[in-house]
This record gives C-alpha cells, structure tokens and sequence, in this order.
RNA sequence: GACCCCUUCGUCUAGUGGUUAGGACACCGGCCUUUCACGCCGGCAGCACGGGUUCGAGUCCCGUAGGGGUCGCCA
C-alpha cells in the first residue's frame, strides 16, 4: 500500500515554524516514498476560523515550495478541494463525524453525558508503536484514573478534535501520522478510537519539538516562530527547509548542505531524532548564503531584481549588461537576499546616499588632496578599465607617498556611498569615467 | 499531583561495548586581500550526575537531577 501522509493545521492565523517542520517531514516522506501528501484543515473551532487565517498557512505553504497532492485550492472552506478524500476542511464534514458518532452509540462505546457525548476509554496501559520513540506505554494520568473516558462530542454538538482527527485519518486512508511530540501522550486515545471503529492505527512517528535558543519552549511571539518572519527577513525557503530539515532529522554523514531534491533522496524516518532541538538563527544564517550563492545566475537575478525594486531602485533604465554586470560583482558575497539593495544599490541610483559613518571616516579633510590627485590621475587615463584603475591608484598613493588605503576608501566611499562593496576597481570600472568622477567631484565638494 | 519523552562541545549532530569521541555553525588566532566577505591553516570546547553489568561503557540496566510534553465540552 502506498504511503499517505498529511499536514493538519489548525487555522491560527500564522504558520508556525514547527508546524512548517512538521509539514516538511510529512512532506519529504511522501516525496521520498512517492506517496501522497494530504493538506486538511481543523478548523472545528469556529473562533479562530476564517479564510484569512487559512491563506496565511496555504502561502507559508506555497513560498516554502510544500506541494500537496490533496486539499484546499484556496482559503475558502465553500470551494472546491482537489483530491478523492474531501472535503478537506473539517467544518464540512460534519455529516461524515455525525455518522461515526452514531456507530459508536450504537454500539455503545460512547454515551451521553450532561448534554455531551464521551468514549468509553479503557484502564489498561496503552502500547503506542512509534518509528521515532519505539513502543511507548501509556499508563493512565491520576485524572484519568478517576475517570478515563473522554469527551468526544461538546454539548453544543460539535466533535473534538480527537474524534475527528481519528476519523479522518480513517476516511482519507492516511498510513503514517508525523506529528509533533507533544501529541505522544494523546495518541493512546487516538489509538483507542481507531479500534473502536475497527481500524488498524496508522503508523505514528511523534517527531521532537523546536524550542528557543535558550531551551524554553517557543511561542508565538517568539521571534522567528512565523515563517512570515523568514519570508521577509531574506531567506530562500530552500535554505529555510535545509535548515528545517537538519532539526531533528540527520542524513548521518556530515552533510549539511543539501538542495530538496536530496533531501527527498535521503530523507527517513530512521534518522529522526528522538530529542528536541533548540533553533540556531546562525547556522540558519550560514545556510542562507551557502544556498544564495549556489543560486544560478538568473535565479540570483530575479532575487536581485525584485529587492531593488522593493527598495525603491530601479534597474530598468539600465541595459541588460550593466544589470548583469553589477550583479555578477556581488555574487558569493550577499548572506542575505535583504542585503543585495544596499550592497549594489549604487549601481542604479543617480545620487549616491553616503553613509554617515563612512563619510567621517573616508571623506576627510585630510584626505581631500588624495581623492582630489586620484581624480586627476583617473580623468587622464587611456583606457577605464579595472587594471588601469588599480595601476594609477597606486603610482598616486606612491607619488603623495601615503598608503593605498588613503586612496582606496576615499573612492570607494564616493563612489558607493559605503565602506564594504564589491571588489573597487571592478566596480568604477562598470560605473564608468564619467560617472566616477562625477562622483568623486560630489565627494570633493563635500570634504 | 500523575503520566510520557528526552539528555555527546554554546548550538545542530556522528557515534549502535574497545574511537586520540568525528563533522558543521558560532567563537578565537594566522594567512590571503583595495573594503567587507570568501577561501585556506590552526585553536577553544562535549559524553548531566551516581550506582551497577562487563576484561572493557558515550554506547546496556537502575536511580537522581535537569529539560520538554500531556492529563480540556482547545487543536
């Protein structure tokens, strides 16, 4: 039988960053398997329900690159899902709980209480086979000791979410539950409906938690526990779900850095690991700029574009070239796609802006004779060209006997309006003369 | 309170009875260099603790401590 797995949110209004985890796993295991992943939406409780709070997950979903085989096409609960096993929101299938409700009353495994309807749950430990955590027993809690049964159907009618979770899982044929941990302890109920119903459980593979760098536990207003967070902090979701994977999972060599398509390749559920793991912003970090630069050149122009625009520049009033020039001066040095505006950011724009502290640095007095002999040496040049650059740069610094780096920060300053950039004489080089010494003479008559 | 899971460098991890306990990120030096990076070389740093079992334990067992989770007419 062919694997089945699926992601289950529930409608919050954010995509938490172990929910994105657990999507990933599922995720990877039905690509690794060639199975099926299953997006389905729990939305039984009506206060937090709304078709915004459902996009907010789809497109967490989608930016990520998570691909579901069946569910939702849209936030809206009322349209049409894809896939034989719908609907796949829970607030419509009521009809399909009402009637597993019934098989249960009738053959009296639940019963009426004080307007509710609970599941008579058994006394006995219960033996949970777990691919992760091996055959865990489940002793009943003193709580349940004076009362093991639990409620199923609130007064108001409404099924929780341990009956419809079970009963889904039955009617869409899910063969592997990969869920969180904190689900471990439940997962006895779980089990307990399943044979109620007559059904063989599905394999369960309860994976570890994320916590916070400092061990406590995340939360919601935790910093980086929305992947909103990520898709607008500058990361590539490839590098996010490298990242992702690496939590509680190991290819058990010492690869790190992998594109998807491995992952799908070595992904399983042996590697999992059985302890939580506490979210490391920098490794993330390192794995963004790894994944950035391996990015081939018209991806990379594409990220490239799209932040300029969004900061403003325009790259359209630039030949084609140019734009391919300058980006290929900053491949292998962005660490984050929110740094390439500032970073070449100069290239597009009319009117350098000068950074405050690289002016009081670079833009002295003192070092006004320096720029002002580079832009003599410079505007007499035969040929503009990086070599030529970096030669009368140094035959001046020689000639004002200073060091090069007089020179060197001065132009780059001027030119850029920053104190780090790609590779200077490359740089004026693509510029051009006339706009470096425009440049420089902006820079003079400030000094 | 009860029940369940977990515990190797700061962090993520490799390790399935015999290893100089390996790798990565971070950090600290050095080299390279026009800046910042990259890269290269080197360094710091770990088996939570206590008992067993065994010729031998990071690896197996028990206990303690610590962390996390669950016990709801939330999901």
């Amino acid at each position: 039988m062919s694997v089945r797995v699926r992601f289950a949110p529930s409608p919050t209004g954010y995509l938490h960053i172990g929910g994105a985890r657990t999507a990933l796993f599922n995720w990877l295991y039905a690509r690794h398997t060639d199975g099926t992943f299953v997006l389905r939406v729990e939305d039984t409780d009506d206060a937090r329900n709304t078709r915004e709070a459902v996009d907010v997950i789809l497109d967490g979903l989608r930016w990520l690159g998570l691909d579901w085989d069946e569910g939702p096409v849209s936030g809206d609960a009322m349209q049409q899902s894809r896939g034989e096993n719908g609907p796949y929101f829970q607030s419509q299938r009521g009809d399909i709980y009402q009637r597993r409700i019934q098989e249960l009353l009738d053959n009296d495994l639940a019963y009426d209480h004080e307007g509710a309807i609970k599941f008579r749950m058994t006394r006995e430990p219960v033996t949970i086979p777990d691919l992760v955590a091996g055959n865990v027993v489940r002793k009943l809690t003193d709580r349940e000791e004076a009362d093991p049964d639990f409620v199923i159907v609130r007064s108001d009618g409404k099924p929780v979410f341990h009956l419809v979770n079970v009963v889904d899982d039955i009617e869409m044929d899910i063969t592997h539950v990969i869920r969180g941990e904190d689900h471990l302890s439940n997962t006895s109920k779980h089990i307990e409906l399943f044979k109620a119903f007559g059904e063989e459980p599905p394999k369960f593979a309860h994976i570890p938690l994320i916590l916070n760098n400092d061990g406590s536990k995340m939360s919601k207003r935790d910093t980086g526990a929305s992947m909103t967070a990520y898709k607008e902090g500058g990361y590539l979701p490839s590098a996010v779900l490298n990242y992702l994977s690496l939590l509680g999972w190991s290819p058990k060599d010492d690869t790190e850095l992998m594109p998807l398509t491995e992952l799908i390749k070595r992904f399983d559920m042996d590697g999992v690991q059985r302890a939580n793991a506490r979210f490391d912003m920098a490794k993330l970090d390192w794995l963004n700029f790894e994944h950035i630069r391996s990015l081939k050149q018209e991806a990379f122009k594409t990220q490239a574009i799209a932040q300029l625009q969004a900061a403003g520049i325009d790259t359209a009033a630039r030949d084609d070239d140019y734009t391919n020039a300058a980006l290929a001066l900053c491949t292998d040095k962005i660490k984050n796609l929110n740094d390439i505006a500032g970073y070449i950011g100069f290239f597009f724009l009319d009117a350098v802006e000068i950074d405050a502290e690289a002016a009081e640095q670079a833009l002295t007095p003192e070092n006004r004779p320096h720029l002002a002999a580079l832009r003599e040496a410079y505007a007499g040049l035969a040929k503009f060209n990086a070599d030529s650059l970096q030669g009368a740069l140094k035959s001046t610094a020689a000639a004002l006997e200073v060091k090069n780096k007089f020179l060197v920060m001065p132009a780059r300053v001027a030119c850029t309006g920053s104190k780090v950039g790609p590779s200077l004489y490359h740089l004026m080089e693509l510029l051009g003369e006339a706009e470096v010494l425009k440049r420089f003479d902006a820079a003079l008559t400030a000094m």
